[in-house]
DNA sequence: TGTACATCAGTGAACGCGCGTTCACTGATGTAC
DNA sequence: TGTACATCAGTGAACGCGCGTTCACTGATGTAC
């Protein structure tokens, strides 16, 4: 049953793939080997074929969905009139109820950073080098010199991450307070950029 | 082997106290229920005289959390000269390295809410709770009416978590990324209040 | 107030399940000649 | 270009471990009379 060179490397990036979306979803801690496989298609053996451990998918399968999502966001950004409209409506969409209620594809930093925070050095590494991408992209649409851009970048991305974290974390106990807390931080946060 | 029902009624409170300490420090799905009666100084087979399940502790672990955190932080708030001299001072030390690497006691909203977004409507409701807790304390030292007031507390509460958040994430994977997210933060959001 | 029995917070072993990882095996592909 | 052998991506069973929960048991407290 040996594959051709080419199928191996499409089936490992199938893996990573269908890592990357249901790490997002569920939580890394929360998603099986088995799972993965079974979702990619294959039996849980062949797993280790293509990686050392859980934890080495882990970091490929965070850089691939910064990867993938930042691509997304960084075209869009491109497309818009003025750098100001083009963060306002990046801003509105972050904070969206879609986003907030997506079943894969979301923002990983939103996703992922508490089971990040729980990880070693590999996986951190490659969650810092999808952070530094986003803040590059939002610094690229502010205003003032590179190190206010950058500051200003990181102040907002914070706030919309927490935003969208606390959100998530109070979606069944309080519905309206979960969008209250969308809403609000998306007034907010366009109106200061 | 009975005991008083003073004494029961302590020895369940501690269990609270520890687990509370626990979950935030490694995550509501790293600890275990034997883990969290034997650094209370019990067996773990006693455990279920006091709870139905492991869920049902961490609704009140978490309502405990809250509880005491954001008495400690209200008694500091009052103990400020002005409204904006008790805001900024709570912003720094919400933002320091110290409470980034705080091995218990830190702020459950950053610490647990990827949790709570995974758990169930009870906890959600624990966790929800407690937010609305910080947003009334953070309100009252905003300038403006009262809406305007909540909504400046939500995008400053959103920022708060959300940096910190990113900079427990990136710190052993980066730690001058994971300095830089929190005093980057802190000047801003400092300013903007 | 004293006595007899029910209650219940502990203990520690056990159950059942899911998970990460390993292993023997298969058979088509890749490679050496 | 053909042939013979090594390689390796799959399969599916198994291992070992940790976890949430249950259970039988103990003996001091709480309660009914």
């Amino acid at each position: 049953m040996r594959l051709t060179r080419e199928q191996a490397k499409q089936n490992r990036h199938r893996i990573v793939e269908t890592a990357s979306r249901m790490f997002r979803l569920h939580g890394m801690a929360n998603v099986a080997v088995a799972d993965i496989m079974k979702e990619s298609g294959f039996t849980h053996g062949g797993f280790y074929n293509h990686f050392k451990s859980k934890d080495e998918l882990a970091s490929e399968a965070i850089a691939s969905a910064f990867d993938v999502v930042t691509r997304g966001i960084s075209e869009k950004l491109a497309s818009g009139k003025t750098p100001k409209e083009s963060l306002s409506s990046f801003v509105a969409q972050y904070l969206s109820p879609p986003h907030r209620d997506t079943k894969s594809g979301g923002c990983p930093a939103s996703a992922l950073s508490a089971d990040a925070a729980r990880n070693g050095k590999a996986v951190q590494n490659a969650f810092a080098k999808g952070i530094e991408t986003y803040l590059d992209m939002i610094a690229a649409q502010m205003d003032g010199n590179e190190q206010e851009a950058r500051q200003q970048a990181i102040a907002l991305f914070s706030g919309l991450v927490g935003a969208m974290i606390l959100s998530r974390a109070v979606r069944k106990g309080d519905p309206t307070l979960s969008d209250e807390l969308l809403n609000s931080a998306r007034n907010i946060l366009k109106m200061k950029n």
